[in-house]
DNA sequence: GAGTGTGAAGGCATTCACAGCC
DNA sequence: GGCTGTGAATGCCTTCACACTC
């Protein structure tokens, strides 16, 4: 019987192959023990090693964790080996900073087309992306080959662009729009994002603390 | 003894909130039942219960909850009945799309003040919200009295900023630099963000179930 | 009858403790 | 001695079931 691997296990291997190609940029030595690790997220070793033993054994007892085969091997395991087709919907402010963020970049996150509604921006290049009228999601889509859908359009449009989205057949979508679009019936993965949730839950602690005191 | 509340349920609120607002704008009734709210939210009706709970009693059984009654309830629970003063650190793409961004906006979530390093920004007025230089973080943070600081600097210059914001005295941090601050010794909040985080999710859950088949 | 509120049960994630290996 | 890998224990969150109220 397939083990169960917690969500936040997946989550947090990302944040471990960042640290480790931090540590190689500042010339860290070879091996990288789950202490270290740890300590550099402020998490607990007991943490990091039962993340990856859920996936198999990386590490070597008594000396640590081989850096590079590590970084390899959570790439695997994230997907990140391969090169996904990303396409972006909405080319406001956020979708601006989505195309260039160098978060995604870095984990080799390419974006490879484009979809905006405003005629000013479609047929131009931006950040080396080509930009399309969003009637031609489908199109480009399929032509495409395009796996995957980040969504940032206002909340109104969001629902229309999923639906084509899932009509142009990507696997996954991406919303950041600030609305929770539904888990469609098709096999489409959907995510939503909230942007403000993590604030609100900081004005929340500060006004708990106050009333407190 | 005061009971632990979920920090999910915290975030389930905003959710709540924000779907009460929308059936508000659609002409709903002045009550709303449990199960009318998960059906919006793709959750179960027990949760969305079970959250209220935990603040208080807000509802009438075998009637539901008053809406109007229910969205300032909630707006009280997470400190959005207050006027929070924040400030925005870096005007790049990012900063650009979170001053602008709707979300906050209905929140009641107003940015203040924004700090940037490019010379040609510092002085404008973005958004009827003023920029200052970055060197001025702490003065202006200490004579408007701003309470909350949200980082979208680069991953470099992001532990600086923190550290001017923590000096200056804010009570809390929002970072969405792809890098992980640590817990701060003094009584600031720190939270961060990580946009691709639900990005590799999806493309591990993609390598996953291709791997299966 | 309809729908809330909540203790209890169940399920999932984190932490612990230690066996095992270098 | 140092450090991984993992069952077991703990703790937290969600789901369930039903008493209670309108």
């Amino acid at each position: 019987m397939m083990k169960r691997i917690p969500e936040a296990s997946i989550n947090r291997l990302n944040l471990y192959l960042r640290t480790l190609k931090e540590l190689a940029k500042n010339g860290e030595g070879v091996t990288v023990s789950s202490k270290q690790l740890a300590e550099e997220l402020g998490i607990n070793s007991h943490q990091v090693r039962k993340d990856l033993s859920y996936f198999g054994r990386f590490g070597q007892r008594g000396i640590g964790y081989r850096a590079k085969d590590l970084v390899s091997d959570i790439n695997e395991i994230l997907g990140l080996n391969k090169k996904w087709k990303i396409c972006l919907c909405g080319l406001g402010n956020l979708g601006s900073a989505l195309i260039s963020y160098k978060g995604f970049r870095k984990e080799g996150l390419n974006v490879v087309a484009a979809f905006e509604k405003d005629k000013e921006k479609i047929g131009r290049k931006i950040n080396g992306i080509e930009v399309f009228s969003v009637d031609k999601i489908k199109t480009v889509i399929k032509e495409k080959n395009i796996e995957i859908g980040i969504i940032a359009v206002p909340a109104e449009s969001a629902q229309w662009v999923a639906n084509q989205l899932t009509a142009a057949g990507v696997k996954a979508i991406l919303n950041f729009a600030p609305i929770k679009l539904p888990f469609s019936k098709e096999k489409v993965k959907i995510r939503n994002v909230d942007l403000s949730i993590e604030l609100v839950n900081l004005t929340q602690f500060l006004a708990n603390i106050s009333k407190k005191s």
